[in-house]
DNA sequence: ATCGTTCTAGAATAATTATTCTAGACGGAT
DNA sequence: ATCCGTCTAGAATAATTATTCTAGAACGAT
């Protein structure tokens, strides 16, 4: 036996691929190294626990979601941003169940793991940042009202269109993105159309 | 020490507040009996399981908030059916933790009891009923896209944009109403226009 | 008053999991 | 050739939970 018989890579892809199968909670230690063939001390060897490889998987996975997202706006394509959200899990299934399917906290069973949660915060900072920018590409402003219909452009209403697909685990078809462009036109249009009245 | 101590309801109503506060998970036969100050073999005398009970509250909740939706499509109001879901959430917040938040199968661990099987699926065929009548109701059919637009309209983009404030346990605001109002008009009329063309 | 059913009461049991610990293998540096 | 740090290997430990079991109390019917 060698050194590197597994990688780091090897147990987040596992826990990755149970997660996306059977939920969250079917990710335990016994799982994975079941699935890898390897046994716990190898897994302890890698991560402090189950939470620290739960939250390095979300963590990894929402910073890859949010860069398509950040791109579109860099590109100054709102509808392009909220766009990204099913053509995203059409290539990714697996990740966006376990994104979009559940709560950060339906991974980590304590609290987060300290060595985690400056990188959380950064992404909420990170996420939050991305509504505020939508809302001035768009709005032409951050106000309340700006950032509540740019967090529902964004996120709330794309990924609503798209659940009941992943949850059968097949790629939303056409008319999601189409319920999305009439839904992006319409409150965007009347946020203009009640300011000029 | 008298007959009936506790009530079958007083487990329920202890788990719909653990799971609303903490989480399906953290309904345990301990979380509800020390909350309760019962002994757990009060609990087992009246649920054959943990499965029974959380299985039993998810159906009795979710009966409840199916039951103002189909009020509103047997009073022909489309709008009525999909403003239902803010409503129904601020006059239960708890309840609706429970619902929107969750997943139908985040309650039971094991498989559906066998009891509550039929209950499960007879109210599958409710909601499809209810997307069916709907569909008739504002778009004069009930094919493929008539239906998924029904679906979007009344289920996944109401609850998106509810989701956020039942995460912090707050009463979604008027602009929440104001969203789906948007939302609906838009669908429904270019679902007209686009039949014109 | 006695009996049986319905419950309360909580200790005992079992199963599942995360985590720790002890042994030993490999391969490069000395 | 020996030694050491990095890993593999998996058994042992601990904690958490669901579930079962045994005892006994209260109430209504007889």
């Amino acid at each position: 036996m060698a050194r590197p018989k597994f990688a780091d890579a090897d147990f987040l892809d596992a826990a990755l691929a149970i997660a996306a199968e059977r939920g969250p909670l079917a990710v335990t230690i016994g799982s994975i190294t079941e699935r890898l063939k390897a046994p716990v001390g190898s897994f302890y060897h890698r991560f402090a626990s189950r939470d620290v490889l739960l939250g390095e998987l979300w963590l990894r996975t929402v910073l890859e979601f949010q860069q398509g997202i950040s791109a579109a706006l860099d590109a100054g394509d709102g509808l392009g941003a909220a766009l990204h959200t099913p053509a995203w899990v059409r290539g990714h299934l697996d990740e966006a169940c376990l994104l979009l399917l559940y709560h950060r906290d339906d991974f980590v069973q304590g609290g987060w793991p300290s060595s985690l949660r400056d990188g959380v915060a950064a992404q909420t900072a990170r996420m939050e940042g991305g509504f505020a920018r939508f809302a001035r590409l768009v709005f032409g402003r951050s106000g309340r009202d700006e950032l509540r219909r740019a967090q529902f452009l964004l996120a709330e209403m794309p990924v609503g269109a798209v659940r009941q697909h992943l949850l059968r685990r097949e790629p939303p078809p056409p008319i999601v993105d189409e319920l999305i462009r009439i839904t992006y036109r319409a409150v965007v249009d009347d946020y203009h159309a009640s300011r000029s009245r």
